[in-house]
DNA sequence: ACCTGAACACCGTTCAAGT
DNA sequence: ACCTGAACACCGTTCAAGT
């Protein structure tokens, strides 16, 4: 047992990878960089991951995981803000969940996180006569204002990021019934 | 001169660099694969592209004058459609567009690409008292929708994509006054 | 079960050399 | 100027072997 360099390998190589994330992005997250960051061999991780992308796959569920805490119980507006700010804050961790390297298809642990995340979107519009429209609108609208923030597309705009999102949220209503 | 492959390398490059973004995805595009499919050395690209990252931008560059082509006239609704389309028919050059690893900071020929797509929009809202929010909402909205949908988020509800993005698109009003 | 080192086929990038 | 082959330091992945 002593020989065991981890009680939790995978674990360890979670919050290895999810630090050379947010450092280094995406390109630089490696296998054998994160089993370097836990102490252990180049091909110990294949104990844990079936592959790279099943490496980031759970570094993108965590991310869905996490998401779905910072928007629980935030109403209306205030929840399409903390969705901006969880993609401003974890830049890296977003574009992983988002960036189509992982599709939802061939990861089923990713595409149960992820629709767990939306649900709470679509409970918040359950009142409206079309609630599958309106949450999708209201989550196509957030979703694209953070990615192009993130993008550096509004930085001319954007001198005060807060008031711009505020803004640019405020500036849309939902239509009662869809056309 | 019979010595030297081409008379323009760098469009050769491009050339089959697009072939291969669209066919592999971008993780698989490299450098040394596009120089093969120009039959030349694994070195000749350097002659034209400073690095890998200098031949991904010129590809996003190509991709943001083809989304502000497609877009080109199209008015109100039928814009948002046309940019999910593009979006869904480019799926692979979209994501290198949008997915963040290439800053646009880094890459004056990017953003100005970039920005000139995006002039259109603003155009389109210029009647509005607040233009610049307004073309900034519309934008999040029609990115966030193509990008959800390219992703598989919508997929349990999208049988029609035609239906399903003219009733998202549809369920929107913009104000008329920003809050 | 879990971990290891060696090996294979790929990369991006640099360098010295050829025309 | 443009192109080449050799070399270096990285990868992901597979394999046979150790405990």
């Amino acid at each position: 047992m002593s020989t065991y360099h981890h009680g939790d390998l995978r674990a360890a190589l979670l919050k290895g990878a999810g630090k050379a994330l947010e450092k280094q992005g995406i390109t630089a997250l490696s296998l054998r960089d994160a089993a370097r960051r836990a102490g252990v061999s180049h091909n110990a991780p294949y104990r844990h991951f079936a592959d790279r992308d099943a490496l980031l796959a759970a570094l993108a569920a965590e991310g869905f995981r996490m998401l779905g805490e910072a928007l629980r119980g935030k109403p209306g507006r205030a929840r399409g803000e903390a969705y901006v700010r969880f993609a401003l804050e974890h830049p890296q961790r977003f574009r992983l969940m988002f960036g189509g390297l992982l599709p939802l298809a061939r990861h089923p642990e990713l595409r149960e996180a992820a629709s767990r995340a939306y649900q709470g979107l679509v409970d918040a519009w359950k009142d409206m006569p079309d609630p599958q429209i309106a949450a999708a609108a209201a989550w196509s609208l957030v979703h694209g204002l953070a990615q192009l923030l993130l993008d550096g597309h509004f930085a001319s705009q954007a001198a005060d990021r807060d008031v711009f999102v505020a803004r640019v949220l405020g500036a849309v209503r939902l239509a009662q019934r869809a056309a």
